[in-house]
DNA sequence: GATCTGTCTATTGTAGATAAAAAGACAAAA
DNA sequence: TTTTGTCTTTTTATCTACAATAGACAGATC
């Protein structure tokens, strides 16, 4: 096969999720914004639903005919992009599985462990070379550079530079500006988790990267912004892996995302200041810890 | 074709560089340690020589015969990676033709104008596109973000940080750390072309690349020094593309090199830092007086 | 015994082909 | 004015094939 129509499939499940909430569907045009794909897939979504007997479509008359099943869906594997597949099963061999430094790293062999093309994946290895974790030999192979405590080390470095500089720019942003109504967002579901910590501790991971995307945003500078990346993914998966004392870190971190928040509402730098490092070497002891 | 034989033809002409020097050649093995290749491509070099009557070759006994002439050599045009070919044809279009930010790339168009297949053209952008110049749209085209002059505010703000940051590690090195040496040599190379500065100018780029690399890598920090990639790769184009008062700026540039050389070695952290601030913020006005 | 050479295999770099998806044109309908 | 039906055209994502290059191993040579 040429291109796998995971976009459609994906779209597809998603406009079945909107169904089952609205007896409605707007017009094409619309559907396509909501669904971020253009025309041509909303209306092969629409071609989709009539065949199942979901809905009547008679140009801009759309009614739904029944609730969509289970069975309707398609399955997740099949809605997944090809790089999210790689980067996953990527991820889980360098960062679970024995994966020394120094090792060599096969495109041929990865491509047909994971089921796909060689371009797939070694144009995922160039995107991903960007993280500092492999590295490429010209005309041979990739050399894996591994999840050491240098690399955490040096990552760490780099974050605190940046975080600390985007927080000291936040303090300064307008009155009105929307980053302010978002963070109050954010102080509330750290409230709201920190009041049901022992079963809602495993949000803490998705909420961790928004605040901080959301610090990072504000220092208005795309290699701070683009760098965020790194840091996002590494504890992403790491907060997959590592899953000793999780309730404890979390909570913690919380209570430090609380103050450090304060302090930002505060506006004053220096307060700013205190809580950013300390939240920030917690942090980077927690990752230090998880390396052997 | 399927792949250029650009490492042979330029191995094979830095080969008959050598050759005119010494009338010796040493081991296949020895041979490609020196030309930074494989075997295989050593005994494509020593084949090509024999049929070119350069040298007779039985087994390890290998004599030259002749000097090379000119017309032994691949022309330069052939010896260069086909990304490398690439990526001046794109940096001509961007930084020097007219191309307003906002305008789409397009991938086939691309690699039909520069002649060659789309996967490289692709693999090149992806690539490229950490240097924060371009950004993709999926499943769609590329959007060219321009050098404006938010760009160069945003990079220089994350090379201040990372130089001042790497300045003040350089003086902390141990007196017997080779990047003493190579500073030496460094200084040594600025007094010269100042000495010569009508004729010798235009070799600052260089020179400026190799100092400020120096300084980055004393850092120890793979995400300051892999920054430093972007600083050059515009920095470069940049010196190639806008040559209004060259030998001014650049006789600056030196002076203010060596006064940031000079606090380098007086160790002393306050001079240091000053006299990279003043020099970063001169290179800064530089940059931003080229853009419109 | 160490290094070098002849030979062979494995892997990368690149081109070219093909299906999915986007993009869009334009007239007719609402 | 916006939406739809019906197209056609472009463009991307991905696969496969093949030459260049790297690398391995056994036997030859010093």
């Amino acid at each position: 096969m040429a291109k796998q129509n995971t976009v459609f499939k994906d779209a597809f499940n998603r406009c079945l999720t909107q169904m089952a909430e609205t007896s409605a569907l707007p017009s094409e045009p619309e559907l396509g914004q909501l669904l971020g794909v253009s025309r041509t897939t909303v209306r092969a979504i629409l071609t989709r639903c009539e065949d199942l007997k979901l809905i009547s479509w008679d140009k801009r008359r759309k009614t739904v005919l029944r609730r969509p099943e289970p069975s309707d869906y398609f399955p997740s594997e099949e809605t997944s992009s090809l790089a999210e597949i790689i980067e996953r099963s990527f991820m889980r061999r360098i960062l679970a599985g024995g994966a020394e430094p120094g090792m060599q790293i096969n495109e041929l062999e990865l491509a047909r462990e994971i089921g796909t093309g060689t371009t797939s994946v070694r144009e995922f290895l160039i995107r991903f070379s960007r993280f500092g974790l492999i590295e490429k030999r010209p005309n041979s192979h990739w050399v894996l550079k591994g999840f050491t405590r240098d690399f955490a080390l040096e990552l760490t470095e780099v974050r605190e530079m940046f975080e600390l500089r985007s927080a000291a720019r936040f303090v300064a942003l307008p009155e009105d500006h929307p980053a302010w109504e978002e963070l109050k967002k954010i102080e509330a579901v750290h409230r709201e988790i920190l009041a049901d910590i022992d079963s809602r501790y495993k949000e803490f991971s998705e909420l961790d990267e928004r605040f901080h995307l959301l610090v990072h945003k504000s220092s208005s500078n795309r290699f701070i912004v683009d760098f965020y990346d790194i840091i996002a993914i590494i504890f992403h998966y790491h907060y997959q892996w590592n899953k000793a004392n999780a309730r404890e870190r979390n909570a913690r971190a919380l209570e430090e995302h609380l103050a450090y928040i304060a302090a930002l509402r505060s506006r004053e730098p220096k307060q700013v200041e205190q809580a950013c490092r300390r939240h920030l070497k917690s942090a980077r002891e927690t990752l230090l810890q998880s390396i052997p």
